[in-house]
DNA sequence: AAATAAATTATTTTCGAAATTTTATCCAAA
DNA sequence: TTTGGATAAAATTTCGAAAATAATTTATTT
């Protein structure tokens, strides 16, 4: 086994894509963050125009703003775009959900089961601090995925999954002040019952619940953090410490 | 005036990403098409470097397929591809006209009002075949962008634009071969006067109408340019003629 | 002191050479 | 003839130096 670097067939440029994408998600680079090249050779350990690349793919996917001639900052955080991501977020999933119920087989429906139940398990171990976990938070977005996985729209599916990726920024944020958690976690098992049983109504409203009030959540425990008044008019974007 | 060349503000790579976008998008260079860098290279006047940001950011949108260490390609097309496309380009754009009706004030009326004139009288100048020209194109694209423009959804207006990119492409490969012309354009009067009277079902109707008789036409004039069963399984990939 | 300009420093952007990887060609063995 | 493997050629990917741009500091003038 090689010690350490293993970008295994991708190149480096996709494995530095990879892994930045991440850091952004949870926020280790944070929100409105300066970027700043040195820094990043540093972090990633790969020249200029290979962080250009990945950096690029981020601007297209929304977690990196290009200010052209000036560098590349993390795409700020904002109460305005909490709330459209969550509204359009709403009509996307309801979508694949509808869709799923009307073309998922059985198949499908043990692959919900099993995802669900490993989070749930998972859950049940780490107890009430579960959400700050990674491997809890992988696994709830395979749940999530194995829910709409179904529809069997490749563009609806990319649509989704690059707004679940921008909204799990904001529940990471919160998930660090967040004191009140449901103890058992009852709203994943209804979504799935009413998936597997076949009502979209039903499971569309479910889901549309659990997205907003997660929003919810997100604003109660975390707004507090979206747009400081800038207190430097002139250079909005905060320092990364190298 | 210096000569020729000119940015702008813009970075290169930025320049040279708008320009192989549109490039992609009115099949200059073709569905499927393999990307040498050394063809590129000459075509677009930029080192290696910055060609790869630029057709990293094409790739994030679905534009360009990166094959790893295998270079790239121009995002294939097929009939799947386009049905798919199609079914969520329904459900946005009604999404978006629904809200624009709902949101937009009479200055966003005017806009519809200006954007369909100017299409409309370019149409009548230019006579049958209005949809080969290029200028007709960015006025088709400014009409329908002013219908949903009120929609006040960043995020949606983004997921719109990527797919009517998308689209476009397609129209403009049957454009080449399409044999019948509606003589009058009544289609985008009818979706005008329907938003403007501020009825989202009529308007929802008729745009869904719209987009799907559309990709119906695609379909009957360009269909035969789709999937063409592989000759040589070996490399699928249409060759650059440098 | 405040404002403007010039010079300096810091940072980003671009380039093409060098390294890596894939693809094609050739040759020997079955 | 086909198969496998080495060798050569072609293409992509990565790198860091050099050029271009922006930000900061210093100097100069009002």
């Amino acid at each position: 086994m090689p010690e350490k670097l293993k970008p295994a067939g991708e190149t480096r440029a996709a494995d530095v894509l990879h892994r930045m994408r991440a850091d952004i998600i949870n926020c280790t680079l944070k929100p409105g963050m300066k970027l700043k090249f040195e820094s990043l050779r540093e972090m990633y350990e790969v020249s200029f125009s290979t962080l250009r690349e990945a950096l690029s793919r981020l601007v297209a996917e929304g977690l990196v703003v290009a200010e052209d001639q000036r560098g590349f900052i993390v795409a700020p955080v904002s109460i305005d775009d909490l709330n459209d991501l969550t509204d359009v977020r709403v009509l996307i999933e309801r979508e694949c959900l509808t869709l799923a119920i009307k073309r998922g087989d059985d198949a499908w429906e043990a692959t919900i089961i099993g995802a669900f139940h490993r989070m749930d398990r998972l859950q049940e171990r780490l107890g009430l601090k579960y959400y700050l976990s990674e491997e809890w938070t992988k696994l709830h977005g395979d749940f999530h995925f194995s829910l709409v996985v179904a529809c069997q729209s490749p563009n609806l599916l990319e649509i989704r999954q690059k707004l679940f990726e921008r909204a799990h920024r904001y529940r990471r944020m919160s998930s660090q002040f967040r004191t009140k958690w449901r103890a058992k976690d009852v709203e994943h098992k209804m979504i799935m019952e009413a998936v597997i049983a076949r009502d979209p109504t039903k499971a569309g409203k479910l889901i549309e619940r659990h997205i907003r009030e997660t929003t919810a959540n997100v604003v109660k425990y975390a707004g507090h953090l979206f747009e400081a008044p800038d207190e430097e008019p002139r250079s909005r974007a905060v320092r990364v410490s190298a």
